[in-house]
DNA sequence: CGCATTTCTTGTCATTTGACAAGTGGTGCT
DNA sequence: AGCACCACTTGTCAAATGACAAGAAATGCG
């Protein structure tokens, strides 16, 4: 696996050139996970800072009922973090389950740190990754709030056709809001 | 108006201490707003990073048929922003609009910047902001997933008793993504 | 291979919520 | 005061979705 697709990552809001992504780049070290395999489990404490090279993740917790709440898949080319975990040293709400064999570039709490301290674009690429994180979850609470359960499957469909693909449809409903039954529905009569 | 409320909100956290919290607060300036301005206006660039210190504000867009969407509330006590338009110097999508007379304490964003450069610690502190508005965020589209329009005002209702007192309906509808005609049903037989 | 488990679909019915419309009461403005 | 405009409530009906259950199809595993 090369570091190309981070260092691309790391150019992406032309806060860091391509000397500097390609130093950055460097300190990541390899990650491979396996199908199913639990990067995260409730109550640890997330110590990978993880940029999802090949691969398909997802996020969930419980609700009081017992069941499990898909809250946010990640794809290849994004950052994959529980960030409340990581940077508040706190023990994970989240988990973070591989639905696909995955490999990435992943740092310590430590190691970014460090780089944020020794790398002021680095510093500003981080809160820029956050602030995005931000920006994308306000737009999915928008569509949650306004958009019907069809058209909130046929965005994800055009978005992110690599969840439809890999996830299965019980993780897809509850990322959606919806029962499994209602998105078979929708589904069928596409 | 004292500086008493905004240097406690910069130690809440524990990342910044009394002396240090001092001397930062020192650099904000007051703001004040009457009843309905706006502070951010569609399009505009946001360049207030504003600690709300008593009032009521709101952030807004229009979907596409027209209709305002109330996205958040910002009670007293916290930071009332767009992050996006902020750190990224973009076109607000937000409007943050005063629900009633507000004082507040701002920097703009060279501001901010200057003093995230001179001060590791108030950079640690404007990544807890970040990080807890993330998983603020979370928890409420969990609850729009999981919960019924009801529970969802129940626990605004206990969370933030000065929203539903100082908000009109159709505001709080919005944001709980209900129709005010559902939610003034809700209200009747509570 | 055969069995158990999981995944997905489909049926029926109840519940929630929205759409639309009318009406009441309050507020502000001239 | 008089009028226009909001904010909120309430009625009626339709549409979307959930709850529950049964069954079919796919998958994993010994």
């Amino acid at each position: 696996m090369t570091r190309e697709k981070l260092t691309d990552f790391l150019q992406r809001a032309n806060l860091i050139n391509a000397e500097q992504a390609a130093d950055i780049a460097r300190l990541f070290s390899p990650i491979q996970l396996r199908k199913n395999d639990i990067l995260l489990a409730a109550g640890q404490v997330s110590d990978t800072y993880l940029f999802l090279d090949q691969g398909l993740l997802r996020a969930f917790v419980h609700d009081a009922a017992g069941n499990e709440v898909t809250t946010r898949f990640y794809a290849s080319g994004h950052v994959a973090l529980d960030a409340s975990s990581f940077f508040n040293r706190t023990p994970a709400q989240q988990q973070l389950h591989a639905l696909t064999a995955c490999q990435g570039w992943a740092l310590s709490y430590q190691q970014l740190n460090a780089l944020f301290h020794a790398r002021p674009e680095f510093r500003e690429f981080g809160r820029s990754v956050l602030v995005r994180a931000l920006a994308a979850l306000q737009e999915r609470m928008l569509d949650q709030i306004r958009e019907t359960a069809r058209t909130r499957y046929e965005k994800l469909l055009t978005t992110s056709p690599e969840v439809i693909q890999y996830a299965p449809l019980k993780h897809i409903a509850s990322y959606l809001g919806v029962t499994d039954s209602s998105l078979s529905r929708i589904r069928s009569h596409a």
